[in-house]
RNA sequence: GCACCCGUAGCUCAGCUGGAUAGAGUGUCGCCCUCCGAAGGCGAAGGUCACAGGUUCGAAUCCUGUCGGGUGCGCCA
């Protein structure tokens, strides 16, 4: 089905060309006011700038066309020349009424045909996840279920970091320590053990431990360096370990995702893309377009248009060892090579915004084979309530699987406090508190724009009322009440009708969705889906305070409450999944 | 030092491909449960859109400068 607003606009393109104007100009959107119109054109102002005429006039010529379209309930010229448009409730019912029966509620289709790879930039093996990682699993899983929706083809990476120095520092950690000296006997053949020698809580103990001691002492650097250098050259023991590292985290975290709801299509990380590194760096070589510098392998990046000049990317650091930006750079060869789609979007922080520039300016300036357009869907910071990185009461990082178990403990303590869910079995009590702390949780980040850092406020957030994750499952949890009541009395729903205020405004925001959906596309901007899930909510608390469905005396009428009422919820628990956000039966 | 991002109601934030009276939540003050879940609904008060210029018929939105905050600036990721 076509979008409300999609069908408006080519309605008014029309009345523009056959005036000789521009089709674009017809552009139709929701009015900016509601109390004097639905939706609103303001082609005739541009129109009347291009040609130097009245932009009246213009929009006088445009709405005597679309006057003749019984469509239009109303048709009005305003102000310096929009054009206020108001449809007839039997066309509104009608549209309704083919979003009901669609299964996709006319979500957007712009998609079709197009395939996009979504890169996490992942947490780091041998790293707990912290807050961190909070926003690019919340973010990025968000925008994967929208482009889906929208009918791409997704493929989500979580990219995890498991290449770098800090392997090396680990590796000589372990080493130095002398928990497992068979992996750092050179002459050993292997095989090596199956068990891994470290746990995750080991790894967690180990890193910062390796770390610090790295930053404290230049010769365990260079030790830690050389390790890296050795691990990604094939050492067999360091490999042997590595792989342990790995696994040990997969575990880990796969945990951690899945209690966020997050998946992936892939669990690459950056050395899946180790064997492409050696023959990538040969060819940039061989064109010229890596040079050494100061012992280094780099690709100068800097342009003529620049303000100021970006340093070069570093392919080859001077101890041997590649960094992240070369196996990122690999990674998009990879990727065009087995994936080739159209888009590569980074859901990363926004501070590795150089990094991706440099990145993506060494991708074009090699001019490799690929349709793909980069791009750098960067996020701001989570800080704690002093505006600062969001720290425990201790200091230290606070890691993702504790917040959780915050925001549930804080949500369980809600519904004790009010009375609710308190006769329900204890599995899915803990169920429901587990959903509406999550919901607080990703409806708070989400609700940001994403490029700013905001403050992450749990006494906040946990108050559930008002523009909250937990109010849209309430919303959601009442419709589904109402229908269950419906259902035990025997009664049946229709296509929705309009025929009060109430309906109306509920009907035409329900008719919005497509743009929504399409609006947060473009802007890779959930907030967009959050703002309309909250409007939802709060017209359909409006039509439901002003109505009482299940008293109605007409029974046509209540059928098509009923069948409002179903439309709503169908289209807010989509929303909500578009969000990551689950909504319990009750509550 | 240079570059990028940001500065909107007491607080937390939307809006920023220029358009009509700048919105929401929260907080404050009123009103609404004999009826489908009041975690709700209705209303009031609250803003020199940091500041100063400029472009435009029209600027929170675009340009320049100033002040204030954040971030980043070759061998970490």
């Amino acid at each position: 089905m076509t979008a409300l607003s999609a069908e408006l606009t080519a309605m008014a393109g029309a009345a523009f060309a056959a005036e000789g104007l521009p089709a674009e100009l017809g552009l139709v959107q929701a009015s900016d006011r509601p109390d004097l119109a639905q939706f609103q054109c303001n082609g005739a102002l541009p129109a009347a700038k291009q040609q130097k005429a009245n932009p009246r006039a213009i929009a006088e010529k445009i709405a005597a066309r679309l006057r003749a379209d019984p469509i239009f309930a109303k048709v009005e010229i305003a102000g310096p020349g929009f054009i206020n448009l108001d449809l007839a409730d039997a066309a509104l019912a009608e549209r309704i009424g083919a979003m009901a029966k669609d299964e996709r509620l006319g979500a957007p289709q712009a998609g079709k045909g197009q395939k996009l790879v979504i890169d996490f930039g992942g947490p780091n093996v041998a790293k707990p996840m912290h807050v961190g990682h909070l926003r690019s699993a919340i973010i990025g899983d968000s925008l994967q279920r929208l482009f889906r929706a929208n009918g791409w083809r997704v493929v989500s990476d979580v990219h995890l970091g498991d290449w770098g120095l800090q392997m090396g520092q680990l590796i000589s950690e372990i080493g130095h320590r002398g928990i497992a000296p068979i992996y750092f006997d050179a002459a050993y053949k292997g095989p090596y053990p199956d068990e891994s020698p470290v746990s995750m809580d080991d790894l967690e103990e180990l890193y910062p431990a390796a770390a610090a001691v790295c930053k404290a002492d230049p010769q365990r650097l260079d030790e830690a360096r050389q390790a890296t250098a050795e691990l990604q050259a094939g050492r067999p023991g360091y490999r042997a370990l590595w792989q342990h590292f790995v696994r040990v985290s997969e575990q880990g975290l796969t945990r951690e995702y899945a209690s966020l709801g997050v998946k992936f299509d892939l669990w690459k990380g950056e050395a899946s893309v180790d064997p492409l590194v050696a023959p990538m760096i040969e060819r940039m070589k061989a064109s010229g377009i890596a040079v050494m510098s100061e012992g280094a392998l780099i690709v100068p990046v800097a342009e003529p248009g620049d303000k100021k000049e970006l340093p070069p990317l570093i392919l080859v650091k001077s101890d041997g060892a590649v960094t992240y930006a070369t196996t990122d750079l690999a990674t998009i060869l990879d990727r065009v090579q087995s994936e080739d789609p159209d888009l590569i979007l980074y859901v990363v922080d926004q501070r590795q915004h150089g990094h991706f520039e440099q990145v993506f300016r060494a991708w074009r300036k090699a001019r490799w084979n690929g349709k793909a357009a980069l791009e750098h869907a960067g996020f701001g910071t989570m800080n704690g309530p002093d505006g600062k990185p969001f720290k425990t009461r201790a200091g230290g990082v606070m890691k993702l699987y504790d917040l959780i178990a915050m925001t549930t403990a804080e949500a369980e303590g809600r519904l004790n406090e009010q009375g609710l869910a308190e006769n329900y079995p204890a599995e899915e009590r803990a169920g429901i508190a587990r959903m509406v702390g999550l919901a607080a949780l990703k409806f708070a980040d989400l609700s940001n724009h994403r490029i700013t850092d905001y403050i992450f406020d749990l006494g906040r957030f946990s108050r559930f009322e008002g523009r909250t994750g937990p109010y849209l499952q309430y919303a959601a949890v009442r419709i589904q009440s109402i229908l269950r009541r419906a259902e035990g009395e025997g009664l049946t729903s229709s296509s929705p009708d309009v025929r009060s205020p109430e309906e109306r405004r509920l009907v035409l925001h329900l008719l919005s969705l497509p743009d929504a959906m399409s609006a947060a596309e473009h802007k890779r901007a959930p907030n967009v889906l959050c703002d309309y899930a909250f409007v939802l909510a709060q017209e359909f608390s409006r039509f439901y305070t002003e109505h009482h469905i299940l008293s109605e005396a007409d029974a046509d009428l209540l059928a098509a409450r009923l069948g409002l009422c179903e439309l709503t919820l169908k289209t807010l628990t989509k929303v909500l999944d578009l969000l990551g956000i689950e909504v319990p039966a009750r509550m």
